[in-house]
RNA sequence: GCCGGGAUGAUGAAAUUGGUAGACAUAGGGGGCUUAAAACCCCCAGACGGCAACGUCGUGUGGGUUCGAUUCCCACUCCCGGCACCA
């Protein structure tokens, strides 16, 4: 402790008893001189204790925004609670406590928590999700969306966590698992809530594009909303049904194939399985099927990837291109909740769909060739054209892992053993007798066809011709390695040669296919998913399965639709700690929303947590006698309350907006101060968020823009994500490894400004990063801050000499350009660099240790405030060093007079010369001859060549 | 599997976007001050060779473009994140 030239408990205390007194973070949002800057950071949940990575969230954060008020800016950087949520309704549970009373305790505590970090949030505007005075617009804006059909109650199959008794959305369902407690989540049937997110799909995915946001964050975007072009196409049923339940309805992205379309798979929770299910001859097993699927969970749906399914005995469906009447399956691996509920299978071109059909034996039909070119030996213009089908044998010999090759003595190529196939030959059998004839071994085992035919286009320069070559591949396994001799004319053409894979790989052999070939023989996946020649395919034969798409979309009478994988956004929950769903039930069980005047809708206080069995499920409001007899007395005999709450994600996706007007009893926000301070200038966040929470703030705005109620269609101008802190051992810290640091224990003894300091130092702020904390690490800032204090010392009247004010100008430019870009480790760097300039001076000029001050303090407040106030500057209108202005820089002293140039020879350092900036190349080159080891190596003649950048380097090429 | 991001000393990282690789720190080594220690100050520090001046190699691996590549291009390996039976 000695070593410590400032008592920093001391010095924070006052810096912040100063600013309370100030009152300097208090934003006038109704200032028009100064230019507005909004900085945002996702509002904390009331958890009850700040951890090392709020410090990161927030007093990083608060660098940022400390910064932009020095530069002049009007900014807003404001504070609240995401407080409604399951920790205060599970202590409520657990430990009989009042969740309200958790909340607000924990809050009161954590605001205290805060002010240690020195942060300048203005909490004149704090927002608290679980106060009325804010929930009640949370159902205003819900019942706007309800008024405008972006809010619908529909049946639907929900993630159901057995555990904590309640449905979850998908997001929060991990892996089969329910995010918050682990257990194995069940899939349920109820009657729920749901914003219509798909109905905006479509624009949150297009104006991504506009946005200067990280590429990950945009595309992580992008992956989630998931879109796909394709078409519905129509398959007539060929039992007798009446006109609705007599077609099936697939989604296809691969509506050229429809001709190798050979069964349509219907998703177990399909409801045309119901209709069809009396047509069938196999019922029972139909239902024991849907019955089984219908037990597993999600998770062990996806884990056994084992495909399974049912056939419909007796139903056929029509395909309507070929007009064949093809078997129609139930099988969970089609989704229920993703297109229409039903595919039509195209196993040849479609990996899931061959994996089904093999285990089912069902046909295989393949619609397009790949379509490959010999790129050594192009089709040649002015030939003649011709065609053969011919096959590949691929002869395997399992004793010694080798693979059968002809090495030819008449070309400069290694080639499997290839040959005609005569009409209406089997490719087997061909292949058979070619290997037979060309090696001589003749027992072979046929093992499979490689997928279909692929076709090959070259110049056979032997024959002066254009081929075009359809290809059949067929693997033999070497049963025994006898062999017939040969004849002389093939064996004076090649030797035979067996090649392990790396061998075959490694040689590159000499078939224009080869790549598709091997990938089949390796992965034993014979689907071809990618383009080419349509095959088998009526009129469209012939042409290129991307061109033809749409003309067979047509042509099968088919729609052309986008798909998203987004689902609609479920918001019941049935908690207790949430914003009441502003809905209450007439007596026939129709929902109507509770009329503006009647919100906030409040949330009852008499719920009984200990009677949750008896709600069966329902939310523990079920249990409130109040809101039973408030919906009887409002609304009249009969009617009953919803008795869900909404999911958090639905308060948290506007309070940026309560920012601006937080106490407004008219609306939800301020009209005006919309217009002036969004779209927020900068949003500080994490990536956690970047699916869920940010995409909803998204929609939310965009809706209400829409509704002409926001002036703005996206909320965020720019975004980050922050990387975490990982514990000492670069292992996430967690109380099971043991590994969690106390950020207080760091604050206590090394003081607030330090752990600042040294969080902004651990990298850069705006990469998703994952940064160890070093132990030693808090330490050595709080040396830096000493080092300042000392130097502080030595401040007097002196004039700055111009390399003084050179450094300063140099430290000046590059903090604000670096935490303009967030990258607040470098900033520090910069400060520590001007520090030493200051060290070397007998005496520290006070005009530029004053700038010095206002650089360092967004790092360390309340040390740059002790420091301001000890300078006795009495003619700084500002009394403290956070309304002082960012100092300006002389821009001629950023430009030095001289600049190391590196002297290369063909491109290596050889040495420097320092060079006035305007010197010329011959004046540089002068100078480079001075130095003994440039004068040696230009002893033998001139460079033949000068590359020379003033102010950077001088390269020679010798 | 697909889509992103990344890989630089013992460690966190930097490099004005094609121009001195390793700034700034941490840990480490040496020295000063001190009776001693702490604190503080100074010096060294990518690897290898050399007493040294210096030389060679070096930004995950292999190739390429360039006078010059951490930076651009091609192929590959590994790590992190997201998505994943999405038709």
């Amino acid at each position: 402790m000695a070593r410590e030239s400032y008592d920093h408990q001391k010095v924070e205390a006052a810096a912040r008893e100063k600013w309370a007194m100030l009152d300097i973070y208090r934003t006038d949002l109704n200032d028009s001189e100064k230019e507005p800057y909004y900085v945002l950071t996702e509002f904390p949940y009331p958890s009850g204790d700040l951890h090392i990575g709020h410090w990161y969230a927030f007093a990083v954060a608060d660098i940022f925004a400390r910064y932009h008020r020095l530069t002049g800016k009007n900014v807003l950087f404001p504070i609240g609670f995401d407080a409604f949520g399951l920790p205060a309704e599970n202590a409520a549970i657990k430990r009989g406590l009042d969740p309200k009373k958790w909340t607000y305790d924990n809050m009161e505590h954590m605001r205290k928590q805060f002010s240690s970090m020195g942060n300048s949030f203005d909490w004149s505007k704090e927002v608290v999700t679980c106060d009325p005075n804010y929930y009640r617009w949370t159902q205003w804006l819900f019942s706007k969306l309800y008024e405008h059909d972006l809010v619908e109650r529909k049946e639907a199959p929900v993630k159901w966590c057995p555990n904590d008794q309640t449905v979850l959305a998908n997001e929060q369902v991990i892996d089969g698992c329910c995010e918050r407690c682990g257990a194995e989540v069940e899939e349920k049937s109820l009657t729920q809530w749901f914003i219509l997110i798909t109905k905006y799909a479509k624009r949150l995915l297009d104006d991504l594009g506009g946005l200067p946001w990280r590429e990950e964050i945009k595309d992580a975007q992008r992956a989630w909303i998931g879109e796909s072009e394709g078409a519905k196409i129509f398959f007539q049923f060929s039992a007798d049904l009446n006109e609705d339940a007599g077609v099936v309805e697939v989604f296809t992205t691969r509506p050229d194939t429809l001709f190798g379309a050979t069964y349509v798979v219907i998703a177990p929770e399909h409801p045309l399985v119901d209709t069809l299910l009396p047509l069938t001859t196999n019922p029972q097993e139909v239902e024991a099927y849907r019955i089984a699927t219908g037990r597993k969970t999600e998770r062990e749906r996806s884990e056994n990837k084992e495909k399974t399914g049912v056939i419909l005995k007796g139903v056929t469906a029509l395909n309507p291109l070929t007009n064949i009447d093809i078997p129609v399956y139930v099988a969970d691996y089609v989704l229920a909740s993703y297109g229409t509920g039903a595919v039509m299978a195209v196993p040849a071109h479609d990996e899931r769909d061959f994996e089904f059909a093999q285990k089912y034996n069902l046909p295989i039909k393949q619609v397009v060739v790949p379509q490959v070119t010999d790129l050594a030996n192009p089709p040649q213009a002015g030939k003649e054209d011709t065609f053969r089908n011919i096959i590949i044998a691929i002869v395997h010999d399992p004793k010694t892992d080798t693979y059968l090759t002809l090495k030819w003595k008449t070309q400069p190529w290694t080639t499997f053993i290839t040959g005609g196939i005569e009409d209406g030959e089997d490719p087997i059998e061909a292949a058979y007798r070619e290997v037979r004839e060309e090696t001589g071994y003749t027992e072979l085992k046929p093992v499979r066809v490689l997928g279909g035919i692929t076709e090959s286009r070259f110049y056979a320069a032997h024959k002066g011709v254009n081929r075009t070559v359809h290809a059949t591949s067929v693997l033999f396994e070497l049963m025994d390695a006898s062999r017939e001799a040969i004849s002389e004319e093939e064996s004076a053409q090649y030797d035979i040669a067996w090649l392990s894979k790396e061998e075959v790989v490694k040689a590159g052999l000499q078939h224009a296919e080869f790549d598709i070939i091997w990938q089949r023989l390796m992965t034993g996946m014979d689907a071809y998913t990618g383009s080419g020649i349509l095959m088998d395919s009526g009129e469209f034969t012939g042409r290129p399965n991307q061109e033809a798409k749409w003309d067979i979309v047509a042509a099968a009478e088919g729609e052309r639709v986008t798909q998203f994988r987004i689902r609609d956004w479920l918001v019941s929950r049935q908690r207790y700690w949430g914003c009441p769903i502003p809905v209450v039930y007439d007596p026939e069980g129709e929902p109507h929303l509770v009329p503006a005047e009647h919100l906030p809708w409040l949330l009852p206080s008499d719920v009984d947590f200990t009677a949750l069995e008896n709600t069966g499920g329902k939310s523990p409001l079920a249990t409130s006698v109040e809101l039973k007899e408030r919906v009887e007395r409002i609304f009249g005999e009969g009617w009953t309350p919803e008795y869900d709450t909404l999911d958090t994600f639905v308060d948290s996706s506007w309070y940026f907006l309560r920012y601006l007007d937080p106490k407004n009893e008219e609306t939800f926000s301020n009209d005006a101060r919309l217009k002036t301070w969004t779209p927020i200038n900068y949003y500080l966040g994490g990536s956690e968020h970047t699916t869920m929470h940010l995409l909803y703030s998204r929609f939310f705005h965009k809706a209400l823009h829409d509704l002409a109620l926001v002036p703005t269609s996206e909320p965020f101008a720019h975004r980050n994500n922050r990387g975490i802190i990982l514990g000492p051992d670069g292992q996430k810290m967690s109380k099971s490894k043991g590994n969690v640091l106390n950020p207080d224990d760091f604050v206590v003894k090394y003081g607030a400004d330090s752990v600042r300091v040294y969080l902004a130092f651990i990298g850069p702020y705006n990469e998703p990063g994952q940064y160890p904390w070093n132990l030693d690490g808090v330490e050595s800032m709080r040396r830096f801050l000493d080092r300042i204090v000392r130097v502080a010392d030595k401040v007097s009247t002196v004039e700055a000499t111009e390399e003084t004010s050179r450094a300063m100008a140099r430290a000046i430019e590059k903090v604000r350009t670096d935490i303009e870009r967030l990258k607040l480790n470098t900033a520090i760097s910069a400060l520590m660099i001007a520090l030493k300039e200051f060290e070397t001076l007998e005496q520290v000029p006070q005009s530029a240790f004053r700038d010095f001050l206002i650089l360092l303090a967004p790092f360390a407040p309340h040390l740059g405030e002790e420091l301001w106030g000890k300078l006795a500057t009495e003619d700084d209108e500002a009394q403290s060093v956070h309304a002082a202005a960012w100092p300006t820089v002389d821009e001629a002293l950023l430009q030095a007079s001289h600049a190391t140039v590196i002297v290369q020879v063909n491109g290596k350092k050889r040495g420097e010369v320092s060079l006035p900036n305007d010197a010329i190349e011959t004046e540089a080159l002068a100078a480079a001859e001075e130095i003994p080891i440039i004068k040696e190596l230009l002893a033998a003649g001139p460079a033949k060549k000068v590359i020379y950048v003033p102010g950077r380097i001088l390269n020679l090429v010798i």
